[in-house]
DNA sequence: ATCTTGTTGAGACTGGGTCTCGACATTATC
DNA sequence: GATAATGTCGAGACCCAGTCTCAACAAGAT
């Protein structure tokens, strides 16, 4: 999975060094499948033997996060997550079952931004939307 | 303050007893104009001798979290902060700078969550918004 | 060969938040 | 009024997230 990884692609193209923990660290994220947290990274380092310290763990999650390549969640329960994802506005949808994650585009929210605007007369710069509930595989197995 | 703090009221309403420290907590809450963290909390407490210590502080926050007068809020640089707010759905919208928040209605997110559950495929269950921005005090004081 | 710069691991440190435990107050029960 | 059950408390240990400093090292530039 290392040719194709999109996240060592965009390292490289930023002009970071392409590393071996930057590389392990990407290669630890894209095989998560939904969200995770740092903690999730560090014993999966840990599992596998990486030998990446933590302040390393968290300096690569900067970076990525920086890049736009990788997005901080904050869950209902508090927690802080992480999750892959693609370097455009977005919004994400997180199943609160499996922690699968979907991106979503705008979806009207501009024009509701700007009626937020006008009710509080702030002027909005930036805005954070995320939404829970249970994806069509969740759905799926608890109708049966 | 005493007599009319709000918070303090919801305690009582909701069956809770109405300790010195959770009415300390209350009023410091309320004599706070925006957001605040646990920290600032703690350290107001201290400030005032009231003795309250850290558990108590994190138990009474919580409960007014479950109350629904007070919320979490994740600010964009990730940290957690305290919002005192009215006990029914809505958003906040943040001045990032001097803290000030607002609450604000639907304002049409209904309409894009039923869109971002057919783009998605999820069922959406709860969402959250978060806006940040400049408030009118702060928009005019940039002007000048 | 040397210098600069980027990156690293180790480990200390801060803050957020939880948990346990023993003490105390309140309320209900007898 | 005595007693038991329950709610709440403070102290302090504990765990996790994230930051910072520092000394070592590797790569590229000169």
């Amino acid at each position: 999975m290392n040719a194709t990884n999109p996240i060592t692609t965009a390292l490289e193209r930023a002009g970071y060094r392409l590393t071996a923990p930057r590389r392990a660290v990407a290669d630890l994220i894209v095989d998560h499948d939904g969200h995770f947290t740092a903690l999730d990274l560090a014993v999966a380092a840990r599992d596998r033997r990486l030998g990446i310290s933590r302040a390393t763990l968290f300096r690569a999650l900067d970076l990525l996060i920086e890049l736009g390549v990788v997005e901080r969640l904050d869950l209902p329960s508090g927690e802080h997550a992480y999750v892959p994802c693609a370097p455009a506005h977005h919004h994400h949808v997180v199943c609160s079952r499996c922690g699968r994650t979907a991106e979503v585009d705008d979806a009207g929210m501009s024009g509701a931004v700007r009626e937020i605007e006008r009710q509080s007369g702030f002027r909005i710069v930036t805005h954070r939307l995320e939404l829970f509930g249970l994806c069509r595989h969740c759905l799926a197995r608890s109708d049966a």
